[in-house]
RNA sequence: GGUGCGGUAGCUCAGUCGGUAGAGCAAAGGACUGAAAAUCCUUGUGUCGGCGGUUCGAUCCCGCCCCACACCA
């Protein structure tokens, strides 16, 4: 099946993926997969800044607005539901074309993971609840404990990681480093990648310009309206998360109020590191 | 006009009982295998407001000046 080809659109945030992608798309009279982990929440709108209602109807999207916030979305869930819609797209084109943001969906697609075992969500919960009372230091104990492994060779200040390689040891028996394997899975398709980039102050001119747009189109208001989902892992969000910080009415050291400006500016500055840290991941991938 | 309090890294400030200075934030760089718009790591030389004085030596003490803020007239 190597005469079927997935053109890959990457490039920070702002930087113009969308309307590149959709003009590929109608070149080669093909469908789109979106590899964006906040797009494909239909709660989010304004914050994740979509293809317009205009656009989607002229040109299928997969992952967008395909789930729910109260769904379980990640890299493994994407690479299954990407790895079926290029087949449904290859059905009936010999070219696909997928565009987004996010790195390791990207590489789930395009190079598959590790097969680790599910874990029970449970096992985390308890994790998690446990390392909000007694910190990284006990993070950093229990996995010494239990996976001397990974604490020797593992990245032992970050606690995501930290409690993801305990749940794995802790369900499966096994370090999450004997389930790595570093192998890459081949797909039966071609993939040929197209990294957009402009200058940095350009990029960065594009963004802040893109948050005021936002806030003229109410992400205020769509805000409010998920304020009560804030927990939930789609709403750990640049753009949603300050706003619910405001509405929390969370003080400054100096014991100021924030004011809307202030959070504006700091959903300025968040958005410029997101696009940072895409520039570094797609510059070495 | 008088009094008081300040002027130190892009910003907010700490500090040096006189031996040319350091935090947070910003900024830059990096990592990344089921949270990834997440999470984490690394990087700090600046006429210490200006000009003089004292001193072996001043950002620190003294004098004058400039600037900002507060209060009093």
């Amino acid at each position: 099946m190597k005469n079927k080809t997935c053109i890959i659109i990457t490039g920070p945030t702002s930087v113009g993926k969308t309307s590149y992608a959709i003009d590929l798309g109608r070149q080669y009279n093909t469908q789109i997969i979106s590899a964006d982990s906040r797009q494909c929440y239909r709660e989010l709108n304004i914050g994740v800044a979509k293809p317009s209602h205009e656009q989607l109807q002229n040109i299928h999207h997969y992952f967008i607005n395909s789930h729910s916030i109260h769904e379980e979305v990640n890299a493994k869930v994407f690479e299954q539901y990407a790895l079926n819609a290029v087949n449904t797209i290859f059905e009936k084109n010999n070219v696909a074309i997928m565009v987004g943001g996010t790195g390791l969906y990207i590489r789930a697609f395009c190079e598959g993971l590790d097969e680790v075992p599910a874990i029970n969500a449970l096992i985390r919960n308890e994790i998690n609840e446990a390392y909000k009372i007694k910190g990284l230091a006990w993070l950093q104990d229990e996995i010494k404990k239990h996976d001397p492994l990974y604490f020797f060779s593992g990245e032992i200040q970050n606690p995501q990681r930290i409690i993801r390689a305990l749940e794995v040891k802790l369900s499966t028996g096994n370090s999450i480093l004997n389930f790595q394997s570093g192998k890459k899975n081949g797909r039966d398709f071609e993939i040929k990648n197209i990294y957009l980039e402009i200058p940095r102050d350009e990029l960065y001119k594009r963004i802040n310009n893109r948050v005021d747009e936002m806030m003229d189109a109410g992400l205020l208001q769509e805000a409010e309206s998920l304020f009560q989902y804030r927990h939930l892992n789609a709403l750990q969000t640049v753009g949603y998360k300050e706003l619910f910080e405001y509405m929390e009415g969370k003080i400054l050291p100096p014991g100021r109020q924030v004011s809307l400006s202030d959070v504006i500016e700091e959903i300025k500055k968040n958005t410029r590191h997101f696009a940072k840290r895409q520039m570094t991941w797609f510059k070495k991938n």
